[in-house]
DNA sequence: GTTTATGCAAAACATTTGCATAGTC
DNA sequence: GACTATGCAAATGTTTTGCATAAAC
């Protein structure tokens, strides 16, 4: 039986590869996951990624979301209320800005908060190897949309 | 039957009367939580806590730190490894420095973290509600026992 | 006496694991 | 053909909920 492969997006295949150059292989299921989630504009759940693919075994959507964290290539979003989001890392370490309205996220890059951190701490002696950061509010369309504060 | 009310630490006491002034009873399993936490000295889960009070139910035990961190008496600290835990919380908001050796916590106090936030954040025209921030790495006393980094 | 809190057990989630089978290299 | 990945179902761990009972005000 002949084995349909399609080619995914650009990005879908970068991602791929990307996998692949690390030692895992290109499997069908591996390729719907990545393709769905070079697909998503906005953070997701892997619930919601599971529903989307729901050929795909929910083990197999766990395990390929490690397997892009531990990569770097996803990173892990906390919203507010205490649920684990998922979404595409473009560039490195970064942080979000997560509105609470629209649940929509924005890249904060550029921001020198790790050396500030570095700086506190090292007064205190303390050695920082990694930090985790969230914040809240609105972004400016919801800020437009309703009241203006 | 003569109840026996056992009175707590002096700290117990103040969380217990401010649980009160917002509304809740003073009752025993309720006693018993704060006070178990009002002893301890590092972050602890909800199990932990539970095992501890195997005799207040898990539901009371949940029940409980929801109120106090509502009330914000008690803050949630989140492991590098994903774990929850809970801490108390005496000077309002603040961050952490874990140890990811020996797991202590040492706050993080008077850094201008959130004004830079709010600054960048506006930059972009995004209103900063809250945020949420770890920091891990290694403690003094844990730098000083092994590898001199 | 009225209202709030508790304990229990069950339910609801979220994530992981063992293992036989199937797919990739 | 050897090794890795998958799907399933069961196990795990954590937190929540319904509800009858008990305690607090």
């Amino acid at each position: 039986m002949t084995m349909v492969r399609k080619r995914g997006s650009p990005l879908a295949e970068q991602l791929l590869e990307t996998l692949e150059d690390r030692g895992y292989r290109d499997t069908l299921p591996r390729r719907a996951v990545v393709q769905a989630i070079a697909e998503r504009e906005r953070h997701f759940t892997a619930e919601e990624l599971h529903e989307q693919l729901p050929s795909v075994g929910r083990a197999t959507i766990f395990r390929s979301l490690k397997l892009l964290v531990e990569s770097g290539m996803l990173c892990r979003v906390l919203l507010e209320d205490g649920n684990l989001h998922y979404q595409l890392s473009h560039r490195g370490h970064h942080h979000h800005l997560l509105c609470v309205q629209c649940g929509n996220s924005e890249d904060l890059v550029g921001c020198d908060i790790e050396d500030q951190l570095r700086q506190v701490a090292a007064a205190r002696r303390f050695q920082v190897s990694g930090h985790w950061l969230e914040v809240y509010g609105r972004c400016q369309s919801c800020q437009a949309l309703q009241q203006p504060a």
